[in-house]
DNA sequence: CTGTATCCTACGAGATACTG
DNA sequence: CAGTATCTCGTAGGATACAG
């Protein structure tokens, strides 16, 4: 957990859930969660470019800030399981509405990305 | 503009469109934009927060991403004016989500933002 | 299967001072 | 009024290696 020294501005909305949604993948953590992909393991698969550490970080943080929460099942190997709170639940239709934009917008997101690129070469 | 020298990987619309919304104001900036304060002048009062440049950074990114356009008036003093193009507009709703669902959960939001300050004192 | 501890680097963003 | 040039710093996030 990282942190911090300086203390944020909180006037709008968008700010106030910028505090909590930022982080590169928290959206998708909350997301697959709520898709019924729980464990850590299977989380790690669905997201392969983040290290184990930092969604392991990024999950500590969504668990203080009441987004979903983590069980252990004290059985060899080890076993946790991370839910959706009803207060991330609640999150989850905006998020599935900034999904859906991406998602019809993709072919003109890419393009004017690979715009700003420097060293173009788009990953896939 | 800042030169980027990793290259991203985009997967999923949840991805693409943190490319384009990633910067610390941009939602903010496309909200008030969309509202009809194009100025920027009017800008930096509405976020005064940000510093002048940082501004200036990320509307110039927002435009090569064609969210927003910039028409400059030949005339003294400079007038300058930004305005959403359709495809800016088309994000409109989506942040309009986001910061519903922000202000209506702001109470709660505060809550558990500040007990994962360290050096704990809201700004306001 | 889980999680943590180090170490390291890129980059977002602030401050300040300057030009047209 | 609008924009840019430097300089600087904090910190998010990656790599790796280890521990329960």
């Amino acid at each position: 957990m990282y942190e911090r020294k300086t203390t944020p501005n909180l006037n709008c909305g968008l700010d106030l859930i910028g505090e909590v949604l930022y982080g590169k993948w928290k959206m998708r953590l909350l997301w697959f969660i709520g898709q019924g992909h729980k464990r850590p393991s299977e989380l790690q698969r669905k997201i392969p470019d983040a290290s184990r550490r930092v969604l392991n970080v990024q999950l500590k943080e969504l668990e203080q800030h009441e987004l979903v929460t983590r069980k252990i099942y004290p059985v060899v190997p080890p076993k946790v399981e991370y839910s959706l709170t009803e207060f991330g639940k609640s999150l989850i239709p905006v998020i599935g509405a900034i999904g859906e934009w991406g998602d019809a917008n993709s072919e003109r997101l890419r393009e004017v990305i690979a715009k700003t690129l420097t060293h173009s070469d788009i990953g896939n």
